[in-house]
DNA sequence: CCAGGGGTCCTTTTT
DNA sequence: GGACCCCTGG
């Protein structure tokens, strides 16, 4: 290391592991992270190093995120340190990137230049509808776990061909492919058509359709490596297949990847990640650097060693020794409830008292469950007791029902061409369009072989009868007038900033969703009497995102000059002038050709900062609605304008899986018992190899055990229950068998002052035999687990 | 043919 | 607490 190098201020304050991370700039790097080792500061600082110290243009980096709040998290620290022109640096996740790439060249395949993006319900609506096709109408199955085995074959880079031969392989082999492979298979092609049509894409087309159009396409690989030089990804453990696959090709030749994360924080096996890609990230990039960061600087001693003892229980992981100078800290609290209200309210009455006596903010606790459902009790301890708390992640904003159903008005406006929102909102509110004359129209466009949409617009009253064909009449009357006022308000949003109110998009889509009687609906149905005024506000958020969606875009404009990539990565898109719901639109030919030199690894050098932009480099456009769409898609709830103060004044609760990435100075981690931790599922996957599903499904409930304890900083209490609600009865637990693990001397244990009536002890008593029973006959019998839907 | 009411099932983890 | 199914009444 040269004397500047090492005097470089942002080299101040990092260890001699951190150090060299932030030194190796050129070529392939693996920055093995453990847990409260700094990993984002060394990124951090190694983007700093490559501005400062190596004058690398910013707009020539890239850093790529699992999550929204990761992005963000980065490109603020990036811009905190490295100042203004930081704000060139492109920060994005994984689906954003996939976004951008799709909209520069997704026409090359075929792609509409507005395309909508699909998440959860309207997957869903698209695989119903392709199912209904193949004639599977009868949907006694589970969808949700055909898009699972199919988002599994995308993840996997299975073409719907391939995944019917792979099925069929399995079966001839004698093992027990099950039905729902089967039918999958036979559904994935006509959902892939279904999605085309509707001229959508799923998530996993985000990662899946760039690395396709890359691979094919000379020019696009081209444009991506003339833009950007120095690759960085984040928790690298958890990318699959696919996105293994976008790494290569975005590094290209230069190969200047530096990838950071932890084989032990691995947990997203059931998406389709796949350890293997930073186990091997030798083999995969060879000549790769592998820097370790070994130092803890989170955790107290004994809650780092409770953590090395459960993690130590997994074989297959990269060598590496977490150790830390922080002091030994309090015992490790192991807590026996009797069941889970009875957990909910210890930890509430601790919390009160800890709040107190430890001084500490609500802001410092977390509590942390496997499954959602888990969070219920817990809410209802803290409420009762007017303890803030906020839940992190949960039920995804838009898979509530009546966003879902204001998405789908807005995306039929925005999408013409839209058959799955259009779907879902023709009849409402209740307008006589009932489920025969949706049947009969999807008849029609099958026999002529025309779309959904051309089919209603086509469908005359011999059809559907005439009451049926007025209402249909009535409601596309509907989207099409509300298209043009659209227009006008995408006009009056194009000419200037907005001032006070709400901005034009916005506004329009206050209005629009009035003027479809949700709000209506939803209050006169008896069902929601409770929740009616949530449900009214969650649509409101909706119109809220807009009118936010639309001030970021202008403030853009004001904040960088010129083409940039600040922060949101949605919203721009090379395009001439044409109207928000034109066909078509005009690329700028010409301009690529210019940046394309015969040899990509010579740019770096002769290329100067400042080039002509290409297709990546988006310019500024006014804000449309399409647009807004999209970024609603992939940011969610993070994007709903609560602010950060509020995480500071509430107890925080969320999975295991979301808090990864996050720590708290006080931990609480419930109901650790068999069959939640680890959950049933993967007790069952793991009895049965031949189920899908990649890995160890135990080796990663360890994992995620691993994860909660290593975000605590100097408080952990763990706790299970002994039984547990369930169907109306009590059911009988047993502590998880991960907690053997943690040695004795580091645990304060404290056992369950039974509060049970005598009725419920009897009647655990005869549960548990029930379940001992039924246990042992679970053994015999292996398949079983499909049981009843005869 | 349509709307609304009442019953029944199930609930891993997520971009 | 929901999503979904079936049934009944207009």
């Amino acid at each position: 290391m040269t004397v500047e190098a090492t005097s470089a201020p942002y080299l101040v304050g990092l260890n001699p592991q951190q150090r060299s991370a932030v030194l190796h700039t050129e070529g392939p790097c693996l920055i093995l992270a453990g847990a409260g080792s700094g990993k984002t500061k060394t990124l951090v600082h190694r983007i700093v190093h490559l501005i400062r110290g190596k004058g690398v243009p910013p707009s020539r980096i890239v850093v790529v995120t699992f999550t929204n709040r990761a992005a963000d998290e980065m490109r603020e620290r990036v811009q905190a340190y490295a100042g203004k022109e930081a704000r060139e640096v492109t920060v994005s996740t994984f689906h954003s990137l996939g976004v951008r790439i799709l909209r520069a060249h997704g026409r090359r395949i075929g792609l509409p230049e507005r395309f909508a993006v699909y998440s959860g319900p309207d997957q869903l609506g698209a695989l119903r509808s392709a199912c209904a096709e193949i004639s599977i109408s009868d949907d006694r199955f589970d969808l949700k776990r055909i898009l699972r085995r199919i988002s599994d074959w995308k993840n996997r880079r299975v073409s719907p061909e391939q995944a019917i031969r792979e099925v069929a392989a399995a079966r001839t082999r004698g093992n027990r492919a099950d039905d729902y492979a089967v039918l999958a298979a036979d559904a994935y092609g006509r959902y892939e058509e279904t999605l085309r049509a509707a001229g959508a894409v799923d998530f996993d087309d985000l990662l899946l359709l760039p690395v396709r159009l890359l691979e094919e396409d000379e020019e696009v690989r081209r444009d991506l490596w003339r833009r950007w030089h120095y690759l960085m990804i984040d928790e690298y453990q958890d990318t699959n297949p696919v996105q293994l696959d976008l790494a290569r090709l975005l590094a290209g030749q230069r190969r200047n990847l530096c990838v950071v994360g932890d084989d032990d924080q691995s947990i997203y096996a059931f998406r389709g990640a796949d350890v293997g890609n930073i186990l091997e990230f030798e083999r995969h990039f060879p000549g790769a650097r592998v820097i370790k960061l070994e130092q803890n600087y989170r955790s107290t001693r004994r809650i780092l060693a409770a953590a090395n003892a459960v993690i130590a229980g997994n074989a297959r992981r990269h060598a590496k020794r977490l150790h830390t100078e922080n002091p030994i800290g309090a015992p490790i609290d192991l807590w026996e409830h009797e069941d889970e209200e009875a957990e909910a309210e210890a930890i509430a009455n601790e919390i009160a008292t800890r709040r107190l006596t430890q001084k500490r903010k609500w802001g410092d606790f977390a509590i942390l469950y496997r499954t959602n459902t888990q969070s219920r009790p817990l809410e209802e301890a803290l409420r009762s007791r007017n303890m803030p708390y906020r839940v992190v992640g949960g039920t995804a904003f838009f898979d509530r029902k009546e966003v879902a159903d204001a998405l789908a008005y807005l995306r039929a406006v925005a999408f013409p061409k839209d058959e799955i929102a259009i779907r879902r909102i023709i009849n409402y509110p209740a307008r006589g369009i009932g489920r025969a004359t949706v049947l009969k129209v999807a008849e029609l466009a099958q026999a002529r072989r025309i779309g959904f949409v051309d089919a209603l617009l086509a469908a005359g009253p011999a059809d559907i009868g005439a009451a049926a064909h007025r209402a249909v009449a009535g409601f596309l009357d509907l989207l099409e007038d509300e298209r043009q006022k659209l227009r006008a308000a995408e006009a009056e949003a194009a000419a200037g900033a907005p001032g006070m109110g709400l901005p034009p998009i916005a506004r329009w889509a206050e209005a629009f969703l009035r003027r479809t009687g949700i709000e209506e609906e939803i209050r006169s149905d008896r069902r929601n009497e409770r929740t009616a005024d949530l449900r009214v506000d969650n649509i409101r958020d909706v119109v809220g995102s807009i009118a936010r969606f639309e001030r970021r875009v202008w403030g853009q404009l004001g904040g960088a000059e010129g083409a940039s990539d600040v922060g949101d990565d949605v919203v721009a898109t090379p395009r001439a002038e044409p109207g928000p719901l034109d066909e078509g639109w005009t690329t700028r030919a010409g301009v690529g050709a210019a940046a394309s030199a015969p040899r990509p690894l010579d740019e770096s050098r002769t290329m100067p900062a400042a080039t002509a932009p290409g297709p990546l480099d988006e310019t500024w456009t006014p804000p449309r609605l399409v647009d807004a769409l999209a970024r609603i898609a992939l940011t969610d709830l993070e994007d709903r304008g609560d602010d950060d103060r509020e995480d500071d004044a509430s107890i925080a609760l969320m999975t295991l899986h979301s808090a990864k990435g996050l720590e708290f100075e006080d931990v609480f981690i419930v109901g650790l018992e068999e069959e939640i931790l680890p959950h049933a599922r993967s007790i069952e996957a793991a009895a049965d190899p031949e189920l899908p599903g990649h890995g160890d499904p135990l080796a990663e409930e360890r994992r995620l055990f691993y994860v909660g304890i290593t975000r605590a900083r100097s408080r952990l209490t763990l706790s299970y229950c002994r039984a547990r609600r369930k169907h109306g009865g009590l059911v009988p637990r047993l502590p998880s068998r991960y907690l053997d693990d943690i040695p004795a001397d580091l645990l304060n244990v404290r056992s369950a002052g039974t509060s049970l009536t005598p009725e419920e002890s009897a009647e655990l008593r005869k549960n548990f035999f029930a379940q001992m029973k039924a246990m042992l006959a679970g053994d015999e019998q292996d398949a079983g687990a499909q049981a009843r839907s005869g």
